[in-house]
DNA sequence: TGCTTTCACGGAAGTGCTTTCATGCTCATA
DNA sequence: TATGAGCATGAAAGCACTTCCGTGAAAGCA
């Protein structure tokens, strides 16, 4: 019995047990591979036989960073949150990074986030999805040297990852007049009721509008509609302007949600879609695939492993710049225009 | 400017600001005496000036009473797992607890968190979504003092929250029966992809052909069809059936999303729902209620909501008994059935 | 004045871990 | 047969501290 007095077993203990190096002891704790399976058991075993706990304070010495990256992001109800968040979790598959998601409800607790997380949780890198920053909460960012990478929300002085929405309205718009449609409604989402979001729906409705108005066409005020983001309450907000006898022959939803209302309530009233009424949606959810949504891809998993990507890089190496990436949006055509 | 770039400042820049030894800045900050007061003063002062806090110290105390609770799950592709994490998140909010999600790709990655996290992730509870966990591993779960609960898998040394899968099977067999329906279907998906998730689609079956059976009708074995767990491949695969001239006119579908596949096809190729088929769902996503599937729910939310009440109350008194619940399900009529 | 104490302080050796680099090994390739 | 690619492994160099030991100078005592 060669044990160590009453002391703790330390990682050297378990490297003599298994008859390996500590070297190879830390790969089997650590997540690295190129470690055999016989010799990966047997130190397990030896692990377990011992009882041996690492200590924290010496591996927090020993490591550089804290392996954590975190995810502030408006409670994930909205599918596009989700699939910005696969896209992350996808980017640190690989990577020795933690993920913990801060879920935010309310203007207050996003600026309680900013002002002590910086301090108190440990991170090496942090993303906000679609949360508003403010110059305070921004300096106090910069001042703890927390790497941070918003999507969708626009800061000179921080790493940024967008999509032009503006340019996506005008997509839309030429998409759809292209398809020889004359007469056209809009709806999007009142994203009054979250202060601490952004949705940039009043973008894209500038963008729909001016593609219109560059050809001659027009979106007349009666045809655009506010709803929740909600697929019920889209329906509901539509059905006065598709019962009308001469609605728009095209409806340019600003999100997915809104788009498969619309395609609801048209069917249900005996509209065919897409002969009767045309539905563009926007951000490109995988709902839309499901069924046959035409839409406007923002490639929401794509925004979620690049901010990945900057903050890791920028982790990396702290004297690369800050860097400001516009997403491409792309035409989706399925089967409702 | 003798800036140590932007990482923490450590003992040794405190030295070197102050102008003495590394031991003595180390006495100071452990209040050992034999130090001068005006060299102890000059040391204060540095460390105030550059916000110095031992890094060893920061990270136990980060560490200490962790207020962490971890999430295993298979990669969330699948929004069945996304919404339970909805669940966990909104039970989590209130509390202070932090949420950090590890992301499960193979049964080895699995075995892997679960041998080496009680050790190394200070967590003070962990739930597994639909993940298989081996006696070995349970053992070093207790053994560890690691309070777990465990989603949509038995086990009766761990807290578990389930479902009652063969009953769900009954309930549809009895369900579409009960609509008058003489032949049936079902498509099920193939979990064999991945060996360390559980898809308990087999009872689902069993439960369904068993009700049927009671009843004297039949679910013949050429109307019974794996796909992938996706609407693409659910399409394809349930085509042929839905084919043939007598096929059948009610299909129970062991998921949403190939429910959601099957009333596709139905209606691409011409076939009204719910008038020449019915389509039945299981699980509830939210996009069942988004195009109107009727389907079983199975409360996804609830399940991770139950899953961090049971987290919680072990964590703050050990000595609860464990818990094994089991969710009811219910039926959702909307329209395609 | 000479000698021991005392005490502030620096040097350097641990501490228990991670990580980089070097090495030998086995296969597959040229 | 030579070559190298890939991998399991060990040796050793950190990491950010604590602590032990030793030194020189001031202080105490005769």
């Amino acid at each position: 019995m060669s044990q160590k007095d009453n002391r703790p077993p330390t990682i050297y203990d378990v490297a003599k047990a298994a008859g390996v190096s500590i070297s190879t002891v830390s790969r089997v704790i650590n997540a690295s591979s190129h470690v055999s399976d016989p010799t990966r058991e047997r130190i397990q075993d030896a692990i377990d036989r011992l009882g041996f706990v690492p200590k924290a304070e010496a591996r927090a010495r020993a490591m550089k960073g804290f392996s954590r990256i975190g995810v502030l992001t408006p409670f994930f109800t909205a599918p596009a949150f989700v699939q910005r968040l696969r896209g992350i979790a996808e980017g640190l598959l690989s990577t020795p990074y933690e993920l913990t998601i801060f879920a935010v409800e309310s203007i207050e607790h996003l600026n309680h986030y900013l002002a002590t997380l910086p301090l108190t949780a440990h991170l090496d890198g942090l993303i906000l999805l679609s949360l508003k920053v403010n110059d305070q909460s921004a300096n106090k960012l910069k001042q703890h040297d927390l790497e941070t990478v918003l999507i969708e929300f626009p800061r000179p002085d921080l790493n940024t990852v967008e999509i032009d929405d503006l340019a996506g309205g005008e997509m839309a718009g030429n998409y759809l007049a292209d398809k020889g449609h004359q007469s056209f409604g809009f709806i999007g989402d009142t994203s009054e009721l979250r202060e601490y979001t952004i949705l940039p729906i009043t973008q894209r409705l500038q963008g729909f509008q001016k593609a219109l108005r560059e050809r001659n066409l027009y979106l007349p005020s009666e045809f655009i509609c506010k709803a929740e983001y909600d697929v019920q309450n889209a329906e509901e907000k539509i059905e006065p302007i598709l019962k009308q006898k001469n609605h728009p022959t095209a409806i340019f939803a600003a999100t997915d949600l809104q788009a498969l209302g619309v395609v609801n309530k048209a069917r249900a009233l005996g509209l065919r879609v897409p002969e009767d009424l045309a539905v563009l949606g926007f951000d490109d959810l995988d709902i839309a695939g499901y069924v046959g949504l035409s839409t406007i891809r923002q490639s929401l998993e794509e925004s979620g492993r690049l901010a990945v990507e900057i903050l890791l890089s920028r982790i990396k190496d702290p004297d690369r710049p800050l860097r400001h990436v516009r997403l491409p949006l792309k035409i989706i055509e399925r089967q409702s225009t």
